[in-house]
DNA sequence: ATAAGGCTTCCCGTGACTGGAAGGTCAAGA
DNA sequence: TCTTGACCTTCCAGTCACGGGAAGCCTTAT
């Protein structure tokens, strides 16, 4: 399979999946001609990295995620402690962001947004308290 | 003033104090020595940058947020606009990581989290549909 | 034979810094 | 006066996970 047919079969852009190679996540086969050549097998493994993509895992996390897939004799532990520890940096982030939310739609309700020039939003960015 | 009293007075690290000066977002007075000198107005400045910064606006909308400050002519309007804009975008990355959170939250509840093999966060990332 | 499209590698750019090296400057103490 | 340590300066490289684009080879169809 053909790296635009493996871009297909996943959904990764094939620029993802050569960097993928490249950092050492997958090891597609290469024809006579030097195209790179996916078996099933690879192809499985980067629908799997597209998913713990999409779930936030960073490339280091995916690669314990994937080690630990092909792991028979892995321990439901391992995986489940680095699950737990990005979903805590999730809720960090959307705690982060729920407070600017907060903060920036008070404001924008706040603001007049004529074509004076007094501005709440510009007042609190400026305020020296 | 120095720069490590402007970064005290502002909390910005020395480093990105110069590195906003590299960009052009602020511009220092020097001393004979070389040394950069911090007006009260620059220090302002920074303090106004953090600000934003800490609401989560990119350098960009920083840039255009501080001109509008310095503009006694500005309408209320190009500010809210670009608050409003940042807003929406806040709130998408908040929806984004809220799913993320929710399929993640399940999937961790359901591990075992113990020594077997047996895991249906790989099974999730693993499976074929 | 040629043209279009796919494949390869390689290098640069992204955002907003952060770390570190190499070296000049300053204030205080022996 | 000398030295030490804490400043300050510039410049270069690295971060994260790619994306854009160039230069050139390979394949397929006309």
């Amino acid at each position: 399979m053909n790296i635009s047919q493996a871009a297909k079969a996943t959904g990764l852009p094939a620029k993802t999946i050569r960097y993928y190679e490249d950092i050492g996540l997958v090891r597609p086969d290469r024809r006579t001609n030097g195209y790179r050549d996916f078996a099933a097998a690879e192809v499985h493994k980067l629908r799997f990295l597209a998913r713990a993509r999409a779930l936030g895992f960073g490339i280091d996390n995916c690669r314990s995620l994937l080690a630990l897939w092909e792991d028979r004799d892995r321990a439901s532990a391992d995986v489940r402690q680095i699950a737990h520890a990005h979903l805590a940096e999730i809720e960090e982030k959307i705690a982060d962001l729920t407070a600017m939310r907060d903060t920036l739609s008070h404001l924008v309700v706040t603001c007049a947004g004529d074509d004076r020039p007094d501005c709440p939003i510009l007042n609190t960015l400026s305020s020296s308290d």
